[in-house]
DNA sequence: AATGAATGAGGTTTCATTCAT
DNA sequence: AATGAATGAAACCTCATTCAT
């Protein structure tokens, strides 16, 4: 990891742990031992350096690959996917990251977009699941697109704000749905 | 609507339209048509401020009733929660409110606990709503927390978020889970 | 003691306790139980409290008298004295203005004019006493002047700056230089 | 002389001659010929400030040694000592440090400190004085220890307050006491 | 690759003061 | 006799930025 990367990471920090406004250059500077000016050796301003902390974490998402082995049973099928879900969104640089978007996507059309992307990623990726587990019976859903809408939006939920128990709710989930 | 009242407004409004980070007592009081200094004569200090916001909509919360007519049918009675969820959440007033615990509550206790208090309120109105339906057989649900769970942080979401036509979500959940 | 002169005692105070750039209306209206424009009923401006402050402890001053039974012994001649002294300067009220003259001195003339009265009243009355002690054989100085000089500034000294205890010092005094 | 040094010394002056309530960042910017901001660059608050012109003149006064030759007449070795002393209070820096210590000795501890450093050390060399000139009967006090109190606290309030002529005080006071 | 020194703009806050009531 | 509401100036402080080295 270089050390223009390092910056990016440190200041996605500050703004995960103390909130986007106390992002500044003095702050960042500080977690980083160095000196202000030296931040303007790796970026041309700040807002440069906002938007590196974007393209940085656009990039990184770029990556996250989804698949999943339909011969395990449904229960193993959605534990995977959880796992995946799980490990994007509770990474310890990605969740900065997350942070981000989430206090800026009502304000910044870019963090908008963003936290978009991760919410539709989530209920593509949950739409396929219970679309095939539906076509193979192995799961009993009245509306394949209304069901995976509502899951889809209580993972993400749950990944985002840790406002419920993932695990328990993919158990009350497939208890419910299973047949 | 007393000065006092009409501040704490026009300092949500600035939160929600351009960022917490931009309510600044210069941007406030060039809003207000006063001076900086005469912000002071009504709060104590900027924390005083966002205090007195906090506690000013937390009190608007307290008088938010909800009564459902179940003589209605499931279509009237899920139009009439969603109409009155909307009134909620786009109140010109409540919805500054809104953006603010959404922006803040990742960083601020006192956001997240009002961000909570009204994730709660969907959640416990749609499983009242949903229980009772399913009670008298209109509404055929596998698991009424489970399926409450997923209808309220769906709901949620499309209210703060507007990532989803609620309308539409309602027709489509009716159209799967009535008998 | 009407509303005037108490609120030209209080500012004092606040001067004595907290320093004289402490001394602010907000501060002086917040201990005088009252509103900062109410000051404006009774002085023109902050100069004029000042003024004002300046004038009563002057005027106050005047009827500082200092009569000596000269028939009593030297012990008690001194006694005497210390405690018209101490009346002086630890007064409740008095010990305020002592306190701002103190601090102000060396900026403000009239400070310095204050303080100066004070020491040559404390000169004057010192020698006074020395001189006729020892007319009468009671004392023996080896120039009245120059240690009734450096009684006096001993005195005051310890009268301003507690920084000697003035009991002491005189029967110290006494004792080398009584007969 | 760096430049830190020369902001306390700025600052010292300022407190001289205008008081301490007037020792403002603006003046103090105005008077070093940079901005307001840059002093932060130096110290991170008038606070610290305050605290590095204690400190530095704190410092200073360490190194303050007082030597007499005894081998002298004793008119001789008290003018030595008043020149030393003079040279002590009146240093163009340090006179700007006494002037600080006298307006806030009464409000602020570390002044009263220093101001009571000052005072003991005019009295214990004072005393060091004339104890081994009254041992060389050089002069016949009744009692070194109160002659020297009152001694040194007349010199004290000399070089201090400029009440009194030193020069003619000493030698009033060594016409009265030497044999 | 990094920094020490500086800055102008703008932030929060406090001040003495005013004025209608 | 007193106050609620407001203000302009100036206080302290922080910000992103620059520039020579």
């Amino acid at each position: 990891m270089d050390r223009k990367e390092e910056i990016i990471i440190r200041a996605a920090e500050i703004i995960r742990d103390e909130g986007y406004d106390r992002l500044t250059l003095s702050s960042l500077a500080a977690k980083m031992n160095m000196q202000k000016a030296s931040l303007y050796y790796y970026f041309d301003s700040k807002d440069d350096l906002m938007d590196s902390i974007y393209t940085y974490f656009e990039e990184d998402c770029l990556h996250l690959g989804f698949s999943v082995d339909f011969s395990l049973s449904p229960e193993e099928i959605f534990s995977t996917a959880l796992s995946h879900w799980k490990s994007i969104f509770s990474d310890r640089k990605r969740s900065c990251f997350i942070s981000l978007i989430e206090q800026r996507k009502e304000i910044d059309e870019r963090a908008f977009d963003d936290a978009n992307a991760f919410y539709l990623m989530i209920q593509s990726q949950s739409e396929a699941v219970i679309s095939i587990l539906g076509e193979r019976h192995l799961l009993d859903v009245p509306s394949v697109k209304t069901v995976s809408t509502m899951f889809s939006n209580t993972i993400y939920n749950a990944l985002v704000n840790e406002s419920l128990d993932a695990e328990v709710f993919i158990r009350d989930f497939l208890s419910a749905f299973s047949l």
